[in-house]
DNA sequence: TCCCATAGTTCGGAAATTCGGAACTAACGG
DNA sequence: CCGTTAGTTCCGAATTTCCGAACTATGGGA
């Protein structure tokens, strides 16, 4: 259990925060903790949607956030803080972020019957 | 081998673009059919890169930028036309585009020694 | 008309990813 | 020291990706 490995920001690569953001789960996991500044990790999260994520793929998953440089988690206790790196990102990639969020904000709803 | 199919732009989903262009090969793909505004598909950009990228893998790839709705393909006597849908998809997800290409476009230069 | 060349697509199996349950580890609180 | 909470790691099953080989479609001659 080493110290998680965070990338520094001019490592990055748009591939590795597409491929992070494709996955519908993680784009909620990833908009939830940016609109809310920093979040108590995984447990909190566990059923953002509709669908209850097991703690593996949960884990999984803040991997996945971590490594393509969109947050950053510390232990605090025996739990996990999570920060979101959007101003970091955004200073890199500009408009890279919100015009993701945005575009799966504005299909949410479209699923209503 | 049917008509090809394009999803409507009501049907595109979020998920699908960054999945197809999480792909720097398929990114690159899309750049320059974006740019160009018309290529004339596959043989013309078996190699972008300094990767060659074979045949089938490069059907495959415009498979997935289609089905994505990133462009429209058809067929002008043997060969293949691919057009982007930018525009579609830029009044669908307001920026979205153009923040992705930019991304990719900021690092290409910096692998520089 | 028949055959060839060009441009893509489909098939099929190997390699790489992803998913998720079970077991394991770390950090407190009695 | 034991139990509980919060996450991580392991590993097998299911899915996806990759690419060579075979196939299909279209146009141009001879």
């Amino acid at each position: 259990m080493r110290p998680l490995f965070h990338p520094a920001i001019e490592d990055v690569r748009p591939e590795a925060i597409l491929h992070a953001l494709a996955d519908p789960a993680r784009a909620a996991i990833f908009a939830s903790i940016t609109q809310a500044g920093c979040v108590q990790a995984c447990a909190a999260l566990a059923s953002l949607g509709e669908r209850v994520i097991p703690k593996s793929s949960l884990s999984a998953h803040f991997k996945v956030l971590r490594e393509a440089g969109l947050i950053r988690s510390e232990r605090h206790g025996v739990e996990m803080r999570n920060h979101s790196r959007c101003a970091e990102v955004e200073a890199r990639f500009p408009g890279l972020l919100a015009a993701i969020l945005n575009a799966y904000a504005g299909v949410k709803g479209c699923t209503a019957p």
